[in-house]
RNA sequence: GCCUCGAUGGCGGAAUUGGUAGACGCGGCGGAUUCAAAAUCCGUUUCUGGUGACAGAGUGGGAGUUCGAUUCUCCCUCGAGGCACCA
């Protein structure tokens, strides 16, 4: 054993020799558990940045851990490669998104070896490769066939200079982030997945997932949105519509319909549409409201504005004459793009109905009363008794919604129905790099799926966008063909489809990831699926986990597997954050600085009070501690940390300084923690490999002391076995650890039984670090004399014996203060236990003159004596 | 604006789920070793008062339940993530 810990040869030798045996390739072994753990890959955006280290190793110790249960472990690992960053990488460098990508994922690769993760290499695929987008595209064309796929129209933001269509993420300030003009949204064709076909079950299938984090799943059922309510329809007032029809909208408070003083619409519906032709002025109102982007986030905090149309509706029950509203706060995507409004029960339409001085009619009492004065009262949402509501009144909320609904049905003017928020899904678009739209357009056919035997539609790879919209519009190479039903000429959609749609069934491609009869094998889809742990940040706990769940019932309904959610236990991983130094610049303008080209400042008890620049020794400002990011210069490169501690430093330190599911804050000086305990087991173990062998542990014939010794090392496989196997705290696993060897630090190695100690604790060490830190422990255990590699050793087992102790430390309060402590025999009664608190010297002196009313015992743990 | 989550020493965090608040690490302070430094080791470190034993306060703020609250309930403040074309 070399005297010096020296990361850079051991690390490695490991991972030679794990190459060298193909120790993480996996197949489908029958007889063996399985445990499929899969962390969310990576977009190849140029390199590893800490999110991706952190997300990598939190699955690389739980694959670890499993693997020493004995499991038959898959972890692989892949590329979610297309995407937006790679065609802006193409305008600014003049590089083809393919190469660039490709580029980066070599490169990647290579950081990503570095680190000693576990994975079966030979399953991974990009999924910009036709391998990999023929089987979706294979999808798409049967989804199309069976109608789960449709396409209508969809709005977007429109850039009026760039003419082009623009991400949410490219509008700032209502601008485009290149033009700089004022974004339109806009209507254009759109193919849609009909997700929302599958509400009812991605809703109900949420209780079947107990390993998932309830944030999340409360998070997808708010999303998801059920709500049961009523369609209220609205006959046209003829005299100013001047046609027969009725307004339709949703309401889930059926039982304020007597209340609806106006009904509202949004810009894009067709009663405003008609109603604006002959009224410039509302004219320029509803291009007014298609001003600005579409991201819901923009609708809902912009200021709530209205304009009547001057047509009417009569009201369902009363026929009395209510106005139409175009209203921007009215979304045409949610329901049937108009509401009625009922000023006195909802805080939106109260605020519309005082800005717009219409009438507010109280229908409901309510625990602010008949009446609703303003300002607006929370109260007044409340359901309640009907008042003003002529035979409904007197009626509670749950007989006047079915009272209503007879009546409504009646008329032939509503039903109850079932509402969702969530929409379907919108897959096109106007991009150049994703997978193609396998579809042709045909002027006598139509739409028409690209037959089978044609798949898959290739993306050409030798492309350079240049942000005027996607190329393969103006590539007549790519989009002239022929219609494959009836052969004459057609184009092909230039469309392609959202990134989230690969990586909505990557995890099942990893299976069979080489397969070429079909999207997965069925036989290893089933045997791997679900994913039993599955790793990513809590940023995807809607959207990405969202559809890959819609995508794998779409997989289960076209036979390719049996299981019907895809991952069984979920794993959110916190960002990871660092503090931010700047300087002001003249305009204003804040120059960032990297916290490695910063020094710190500290007062007499260490806080930090202020920052200086190394090179020029001038002063920076504090900026606060933030998620790692390009813009605020923040980001701490993994790889400098590889290559100056060692993979296993950074491993350790990323699990040892918060829990995963929380925020984790970057320390240059935590890093230098962790790497100075990995040397302290280093010197401790070569210490001991000075010594002759040991032989066996006389567990019958132990000192005091070392039985001490012992329950430390025992506490430590209790602490690690729970808080890695089962909650998932790497750090308290890890603290307990670096317990232990506080504590085999200071144990004697004189006799043979104290060397036999030693060897059992540095071996439980080397185990329990196994899979945070793997390198380190495969040569410690090595040095220690085992001849199988430290990852095929089974994870140590508990000894309870140790852990008993036959003294207790028991803690005594005074009215639950605490007074004292006292020493008892593990096995003493309740009333010794009380009868030694009550002569406590210090418990005497608070109860002086108190009459004692309680004594609580608490076996095993404290009394507290309640006097006064 | 809406949905979700969070807040504990100088810092990251711990607390067996209602039972000793601050494990473990970082930083600070004091000391040892050293010609000196690095590295390493030992001690100390929530705050306030006190030489000290000790006492009081203390888990973002306010109220409540309880013998006992970081933990449960209600209200508030601040921060983070998501909001459907960033991935």
């Amino acid at each position: 054993m070399q005297e010096l810990y020296s990361p850079r040869e051991i690390e490695a030798a490991a991972q030679a020799e794990w190459n060298q045996t193909n120790a993480f390739q996996v197949s489908e072994t029958p007889d063996q558990e399985t445990f499929y753990c899969l962390s969310m890959f990576p977009y190849p955006s140029g390199k590893l940045h800490m999110g991706h280290v952190r997300n990598y190793t939190i699955g690389d110790v739980i694959a670890r851990y499993q693997r020493m249960q004995g499991k038959n472990v898959l972890q692989p690992m892949g590329w979610d490669a297309f995407g937006m960053p790679a065609e802006n990488a193409a305008m600014n460098n003049k590089v083809a998104p393919a190469k660039w990508t490709y580029d980066n994922i070599d490169y990647m690769r290579t950081q990503l070896k570095s680190l000693g993760l576990a994975i079966d290499w030979s399953r991974e695929f990009a999924t910009c490769t036709p391998q990999y987008y023929r089987w979706e595209q294979w999808l798409f064309t049967r989804l199309f066939k069976k109608g789960v796929i449709y396409r209508k129209n969809g709005t977007v933001n429109w850039d009026p200079v760039d003419q082009t269509v623009l991400a949410n993420e490219q509008v700032i300030d209502g601008k485009g982030w290149r033009s700089g003009a004022v974004i339109e949204k806009r209507e254009i064709p759109m193919y849609y997945f009909r997700i929302t076909d599958y509400a009812e079950e991605l809703l109900s299938s949420l209780d079947d997932l107990p390993g998932w984090p309830e944030q999340v799943k409360t998070m997808q059922r708010n999303w998801i949105g059920k709500s049961v309510g009523m369609e209220v329809q609205f006959p046209y007032d003829q005299a100013s519509i001047g046609e027969q029809g009725t307004l339709k909208v949703f309401t889930t408070r059926p039982d304020t319909l007597l209340g609806a003083t106006y009904v509202a619409v949004a810009a894009e519906h067709s009663l405003a549409t008609q109603a604006a032709s002959g009224n410039p002025k509302l004219q320029t109102f509803i291009e007014e409201c298609k001003r600005g982007g579409v991201a819901e986030a923009d609708i809902a905090t912009q200021e709530k504005k209205g304009m009547p149309t001057g047509l009417f509706v009569r009201h369902p029950l009363t026929d009395e004459k209510l106005p139409v509203w175009v209203a921007n706060y009215v979304l045409m995507s949610y329901g049937d793009g108009a509401v009625m409004a009922v000023p006195a029960h909802d805080e939106r339409d109260f605020a519309f109905a005082t800005q717009y001085d219409l009438p507010i009619k109280p229908v409901v009492r309510t625990s602010a009363g008949d009446h609703t004065p303003a300002p607006w009262n929370e109260a007044y949402a409340e359901k309640g008794t009907l008042i003003n509501s002529d035979e409904f009144n007197g009626m509670d909320f749950a007989s006047a919604f079915s009272a209503m609904g007879e009546v409504l049905k009646q008329k032939e003017l509503g039903n109850a129905r079932t509402q969702f928020r969530l929409r379907d899904w919108g897959i096109s678009r106007q991009r150049y790099w994703g997978c193609p739209i396998p579809i042709v357009h045909c002027d006598t056919c139509g739409d028409v799926p690209v037959p089978e035997d044609q798949l898959p539609v290739v993306l050409p790879e030798d492309v350079v966008p240049d942000g005027a919209g996607s190329p393969l519009a103006r590539m007549p190479e790519f989009y002239e063909c022929t219609c494959p039903t009836c052969g004459s000429p057609a184009k092909r959609e230039t469309d392609t489809m959202d990134t989230f749609v690969e990586s909505s069934w990557y995890f099942a491609r990893y299976a069979s990831p080489h397969y070429e009869h079909g999207m997965v094998d069925p036989k290893a889809a089933n045997h791997w699926l679900p994913v039993d742990q599955y790793i990513g940040g809590i940023e995807h706990a809607i959207l990405h986990l969202l559809y890959a769940r819609f995508f794998h019932k779409l997989m289960r309904d076209e036979g390719l597997t049996d299981s019907s959610e895809p991952f069984r236990n979920l794993l959110t991983q916190g960002m990871v954050i660092a503090e931010t130094y700047y300087r002001l610049g003249e305009n204003g303008s804040k120059s960032w600085f990297n916290p490695a080209d910063v020094v710190v400042e500290r007062d007499a008890k260490g806080k930090i009070i202020a920052a200086r620049l190394g090179s020029d020794g001038q002063p920076v400002e504090i900026g606060g501690i933030e998620k790692m990011s390009k813009s605020k210069n923040n980001g701490v490169d993994p790889q400098s940390m590889i290559d100056q501690y060692g993979a296993d430093t950074c491993r350790l330190f990323m699990m040892f300084a918060s829990p995963p599911d929380m925020s984790l804050e970057w320390s240059d000086t935590g890093v230098e923690g962790a790497h100075r305990f990995l040397r302290r087991v280093w010197r401790l173990a070569n210490q001991h490999s000075q010594n002759s062998p040991p032989p066996r542990l006389d567990k019958t014939s132990l000192s005091d002391d070392q039985k001490a010794i012992r329950r430390a090392i025992h506490l430590a496989i209790k602490q690690a076995t729970q808080d890695i196997g089962q909650n998932h705290k790497f750090n308290t696993a890890i603290a307990q650890v670096m317990t232990l060897m506080n504590v085999l630090e200071k144990a004697p190695q004189q006799s043979n039984q104290d060397c036999a100690l030693l060897q059992e604790g540095l071996e439980t060490v080397a185990l329990l670090l196994a899979p945070i830190t793997p390198h380190i422990s495969h040569a410690l255990w090595q040095a220690l004399g085992n001849q199988d590699p430290v990852i095929s050793a089974p994870w140590p087992l508990l000894d309870e014996a140790a852990l008993v102790q036959d003294r207790l430390e028991l803690v005594i309060q005074v009215n639950g203060k605490l007074r004292g402590h006292i020493e008892m025999d593990a096995d003493a009664s309740r009333e010794d236990v009380e009868a030694a608190a009550r002569e406590n010297e210090n418990v005497l002196r608070f109860t002086e003159g108190l009459t004692i009313r309680k004594v609580i015992v608490v076996p095993g743990k404290l009394v507290n004596i309640v006097a006064n």
